[in-house]
DNA sequence: CCCGCTGAGTCTACATTGCCGACATGATGT
DNA sequence: ACATCATGTCGGCAATGTAGACTCAGCGGG
C-alpha cells in the first residue's frame, strides 16, 4: 500500500489543474498546450502520459476514449477528467500553498513599484 | 549535466517558503514546525535535511552555524537563508501556480456557501 | 498506388526528489 | 559519570519527473 503520506507531486498538481482548466476537452495534446501556455512548461509526451497514468492508478483521474471526429488525425483520443478524490487532493495542496505563502505576497511578486 | 529544466519539487517549495516565513530564525526544528503548523505536514529530520542539502547544492539557499545560546540544547545550529536564486525560482513556481489556478477558485475552495 | 509525414498514445529506462530510521555528538542536570 | 535530549549526519529505498524511441492509422503528393 501507499503507506503514510500521499501528497501530490509538483508536476502532478499542474497536470490535474490543466485538466480542470480544460473542463470537458482535456485530451493529451490540449493538456500539454495548457501547461505550456499557462505555466511556460514544455514536457515530452512520455513525461505527460506517465504522470497521467500514475494519477489514474491513484484514483485521482479517469478517462474514456473519444473517437476523434475532428479535422486531421483519426485516432481515438483519451479524454481525461479529475475524480472527486483528485479534486480533494488538489484542494489540500491548494490550501497548503495558500497557508505557506500567506504574508509573503510582497516577496513573491516581481517588484513592480 | 543537469541542464534543461530545473523546477522546484513540491516539498522543496514548501521548505523554501518555510524559511522565508521564519525570516531570520530559520533553523531546522523551526522549519519543520512551520511545515507542520501551516501545511499540516510532518516530516522526519532526515527528509528535511536531505532536501535542505539539495537545495543548497543547487544554490537556492545557504546557511551558517549559529552557537545555540538558548535555553536547552547547546549544539551549534544551522541557520538557513534563501538566496536570490532561490527566491526567483520560488517566484517562478508562484507565477505558474497562479496562472494554473486562475479561474478555478470556486472549484478549489471547500464549498462554504 | 505506395511511401513517408504527422498526430495521438505506449513502453522502457534512468535521473531527481521525497522520506525514513539508525547513528553521532555535545551540553545538561542529577 | 551517565542517561537524556536536542541537533545534525548517513546510506539507502520508494515515488516522481522526464526523455526518446516505437506503434498505428489516415493523408497527400509523386
Amino acid at each position: 500500500m501507499g503507506r503514510t503520506n500521499n501528497f501530490l507531486g509538483e508536476f502532478e498538481q499542474m497536470v490535474l489543474l490543466a485538466i480542470l482548466q480544460l473542463e470537458a476537452g482535456a485530451f493529451g495534446a490540449a493538456i500539454s498546450g495548457v501547461l505550456e501556455a499557462r505555466a511556460d512548461r514544455r514536457v515530452s509526451r512520455g513525461a505527460l502520459y506517465s504522470s497521467l497514468d500514475r494519477l489514474e492508478r491513484k484514483g485521482y483521474l479517469r478517462w474514456e476514449l473519444e473517437a476523434a471526429t475532428s479535422a486531421r488525425a483519426g485516432q481515438p483520443m483519451r479524454r481525461f477528467e479529475v475524480t472527486p478524490e483528485g479534486l480533494s487532493a488538489l484542494r489540500a495542496s491548494h490550501e497548503a500553498w495558500v497557508n505557506m505563502t500567506d504574508g509573503l505576497e510582497d516577496v513573491l511578486s516581481p517588484r513592480v513599484p
